[in-house]
DNA sequence: CAACCTTGCGTTATCGATAATAAGGATGTT
DNA sequence: AACATCCTTATTATCGATAACGCAAGGTTG
């Protein structure tokens, strides 16, 4: 036990609440099966069958498809369909490098900006990753964990910049998780964030720099650092 | 009449040539009136108002709204409403860093790619630049300058990463043009990428990479450049 | 045989109407 | 005066039906 479940109202933007939309609920619920690769690449998906198969209407469907297109999840033709997006190496590592960029170069920004309530959250939010890695789930874990770096992020107040960190943090995921065996150290994934919510709270920046660049640039093993190329930390 | 007008048949996805979609019409008006300012920032939006401005039904909107949400231009609350996103001199600077990193760090392949059909390409784009320049029309050569850099990363071939500098492109032009005097030297734009071009046709990486960081960095002035902050060209 | 038209099919795009949501103001209660 | 509750209003969300599109297959014409 040790670990008691979180307060789930204390959690930010993480699902943003609004589940009473059944075109979010579909977003969810696609998103989790393309992360997962249960929805593979280049599976292609019809509106009128996901409608049939959600039990809603065309339109319902097509929302949660352009939240997905946002994303870069899936690809919409016009007139055309709809097919899960591709899960290239390149693609993964060039999107690591732009979440890089994003989250160290904005750093100053963040510890310049931090206040209590931010680091409560986060502290909840490393409790949901450490229950999620406690019952094995993978993707619970990786959904807490983009929620973590998003918080942080929101510090930085740039609200335009966002969801393209939104979008690095899901398809670095949805790479690492369609690459992994099947259970590795998950509990050592939440607990990677600790000394992240150290640093901030001493308003270290020179020390929570390189922990967060190091942080990110081992998320996913590209071989020999191919992703570290020109990189300063 | 020195500059012919080209042929719009060669360029390439700078409109993606569906303007017989409703809704992808009314997303390129709103698009300009925002980028343009003709639409301020903050203002508010709602559907059924632009369907009855524009004829056509709620759905076909929504659909418009979403791809300018996409884009981050607006920014949609459920249920509450839609409005104009702000202009940051803070975001503005960012995207500008996130663009600088996207097209930059890809460039050895984009070079190890290029063809003949990417340097006609850009030929006929800058062409139209200069069109547009001669025109004094500030928003046309803004849209071909971003056909002519994505045109570019196009052959970089990471396709989940394009619609991140798609994002990076069009903020930089908004700020730009939303602080510019009134006529500013438009063909000297239009100029500023006749050595890209020509650089890329002998393929030689060495003289692009400073080229096109200097040609990025020095779009908008952001003053005593804070954008060059640990930027390597 | 090649170029061109036609038609059928799978799919998205658009429409108009109705339901659901959230916020703020009015109302009544302590 | 403070507070909860109910209503009104502005707006989005969802629905079901129909229109438009793009492609491919097959037929037609020179």
């Amino acid at each position: 036990m040790a670990i008691e479940s979180i307060d789930t109202s204390s959690i930010p933007t993480m699902v943003p609440r609004q589940s009473s939309r059944r075109s979010h609920a579909l977003f969810v619920a696609l998103q989790k099966d393309i992360v997962l690769g249960d929805l593979a690449p280049e599976k292609a998906l019809t509106e009128l069958d996901l409608a049939q198969r959600f039990q809603c209407s065309q339109s319902t469907v097509r929302e949660a498809l352009m939240q997905l297109h946002e994303e870069g999840l899936v690809i919409r033709q016009p007139n055309r369909g709809t097919h899960v997006a591709p899960c290239n190496a390149d693609d993964a590592a060039a999107l690591l490098r732009i979440r890089h960029e994003v989250e160290c170069s904005t750093l100053d920004r963040v510890v310049a900006r931090t206040q209590d309530a931010l680091l409560a959250d986060l502290r909840g939010l490393l409790n949901a990753m450490r229950n999620a890695a406690r019952d094995a789930d993978e993707y619970l874990l990786s959904v807490y964990d983009r929620a973590f770096h998003l918080r942080l992020f929101e510090a930085a107040d740039l609200p335009l910049v966002t969801p393209i960190l939104t979008r690095c943090l899901i398809h670095n995921h949805r790479y690492k998780i369609q690459r992994s065996q099947p259970n590795r150290a998950l509990d050592e994934t939440a607990e990677r964030h600790v000394p992240i919510i150290e640093a901030l709270a001493a308003r270290d920046e020179a020390a929570l720099r390189p922990l967060l660049s190091h942080h990110i640039l081992t998320i996913v093993d590209f071989g020999p650092d191919l992703t570290l190329q020109g990189v300063s930390t």
